[in-house]
DNA sequence: AACCGAAATGTCACTAATGTCACATTTAAA
DNA sequence: TTTAAATGTGACATTAGTGACATTTCGGTT
């Protein structure tokens, strides 16, 4: 529940603070007024929406975090560890999750940008996994990377009800470089 | 009567600390101070008043607290759904997880003061589920109640590393409903 | 092109609120 | 008990809000 100031927002805007209180009163940009004499606080997420809705440019600093990570959903440990490498050598942080209950719960928490998701883990449905996900606006854009041993169908079946990459069991490096730099760019 | 302190309320309003002691100076936040040096403390309903007064957001986290909720986990949705009539008519809000990964995201997302959670879920393991929630301090508030219809030793394991209560399928409404109030009301 | 006028934005000075800093002291955690 | 983190305080530095007025912008008109 970050805020910014009046100021704050003049010169992200590049306009004078009068010009930004305006807006605020005018209803044209959402904000509220603290106790003393009224300052102005206005919350980031508004903001951003403002700034959508006038097609206008929006700031790096912010866009969230600054270092956007990726998590690695996997039973097997072995196959996570080396997914974390290579993320790890493209310059990427990210966490492991080795069941559903954690994957749910870090990817609440840590809010990462990719997904990496073992479809045939025993005992969780990873297809219900996508599809919950993408009944979510929340994560809406979180990226689904699906990597399983499983036969091309299941793959493109994941594709079709929401993930946004898929690979084949064993994966080379270099495919599984070239998703992640994909999806943490954009 | 969960009280706040001023740090608190400077990091909820993303206001200075120095503001804050000045607010409750003025009346204008009601508040109280300690026998030592006079360190300031304030009743959350206080505060949400305070917000509501002046048209300011309020924290999703201060939110959770005045309404607790119970967060059902059990992959047979009638079973979830007789849990889910106790809770309503025992006066509390509650939600259904039918799998590990949405349990673990409506638990971060919800922030509930009890879960149920089915130990016999199929491909779901709710040892580690225990495990995993007792090791995030975040959660150190969270009552878990086991619910399966494994045997008594099964149960007592649960219960030793970490669950606060059991019930053994089928159970009484009476007992499901005193566990409830009992936890909900701590 | 030049002109016009309304609406939006910028400027300025002044006052009040808020932020900063250093330091003593208390709380809470280990 | 020890130790690190949080809090309160005073003096002072910055920033924000307001009103009145100047200036710019932008569409339509000549």
């Amino acid at each position: 529940m970050k805020t910014l100031t009046s100021g704050e927002i003049a010169s992200y805007c590049d306009v004078n603070l009068r010009t930004v209180i305006r807006w605020i009163e005018n209803g044209k940009l959402k904000g509220f007024k603290l106790p003393g004499r009224g300052n102005n606080r206005v919350l980031v997420e508004d903001f951003i929406e403002f700034l959508e809705r006038h097609d206008m440019p929006i700031p790096d600093s912010l866009k969230g975090d600054a270092t956007p990570s990726i998590l690695i959903v996997d039973d097997e440990m072995p196959v996570a560890k080396s997914i974390q490498r290579v993320a790890r050598r493209a310059g990427f942080d990210s966490y492991i999750a080795t069941g559903g209950f954690q994957a749910g719960i870090m990817l609440s928490q840590y809010e990462p940008k990719v997904m990496t998701l073992d479809l045939s883990m025993p005992g969780m449905d990873g297809y219900s996994v996508i599809d919950f996900t993408r009944e979510q606006s929340k994560y809406k854009d979180l990226k689904i990377v699906v990597i399983s041993a499983l036969d091309d169908i299941s793959l493109e079946r994941a594709l079709e009800i929401g993930a946004d990459a898929s690979l084949q069991k064993p994966f080379s490096n270099h495919d599984l470089t070239m998703v992640l730099e994909q999806f943490m760019s954009m």
